[in-house]
DNA sequence: TTCTTATATTACCATATAGTTGAATAGTAT
DNA sequence: ATACTATTCAACTATATGGTAATATAAGAA
């Protein structure tokens, strides 16, 4: 991390927001074996197609997936395959915290 | 990233949520250099001392951060030093984000 | 005891946002 | 032209959350 302005504090703020919502992330997850459209994908992780629509954009204002269109369709990828590092840092440190939590308990019986 | 059932997803969104907030970012920042009180945070970050204390129970119950009570000071730091690294690659995809969006510009013009 | 000091908690307000509905836009086919 | 499909947009509701103020709790000092 570096001196954090408020400028860039808000930045990086939003962009783990983006990450900071369930089907966002299941979006994503789509997006990992390829290329889909909005309808493949309202599909596949289940939710409102208008609904599926504002979460891809959120994902791509923060550049995380990118968009082409073809005739009326709208092709959604990922841009940034890095996202899955941190997810997959997330997911350690969640392991990490469910095993502090299970010596919490332990400890108090 | 895994499976992604309905409460992994939940539980990934929320360890990210909880980085998606300035305060927040600037608070773990300020704990990189050591173990600090509620009062030095909110001094050095600048915020409300409730505010603050908010922001630090979020963090705790994501397990970014540990608690020490000494008298009556609350003494926090970084358990998860992973966080950073987070936030790194968090930072070099905001490199990568303004570039693309710097070209989209030179290329309209 | 009373008076600070440090933190947490509660209640409240204002804003932000996820989700839904319906309309608007645009392409394609008949 | 109409009809159908795919997506986006706009408006709305309900909920969540950041910030603040006041209070509560607790520890130490005078």
């Amino acid at each position: 991390m570096i001196q954090l302005s408020d400028a860039t504090a808000a930045a990086i703020a939003e962009r783990f927001k983006a990450l900071g919502e369930p089907m966002r992330l299941r979006l994503l997850q789509a997006l990992r074996t390829g290329e889909c459209s909005v309808g493949d994908l309202a599909r596949r992780v289940g939710g409102g197609q208008a609904n599926v629509s504002k979460h891809l954009q959120v994902l791509q204002a923060q550049g995380y997936v990118d968009r082409r269109k073809e005739g009326t369709t709208s092709w959604y990828r990922i841009t940034d395959p890095q996202v899955f590092t941190m997810c997959e840092l997330v997911c350690g440190g969640l392991e990490e915290e469910l095993d502090r939590k299970r010596k919490l308990l332990r400890r108090r019986r």
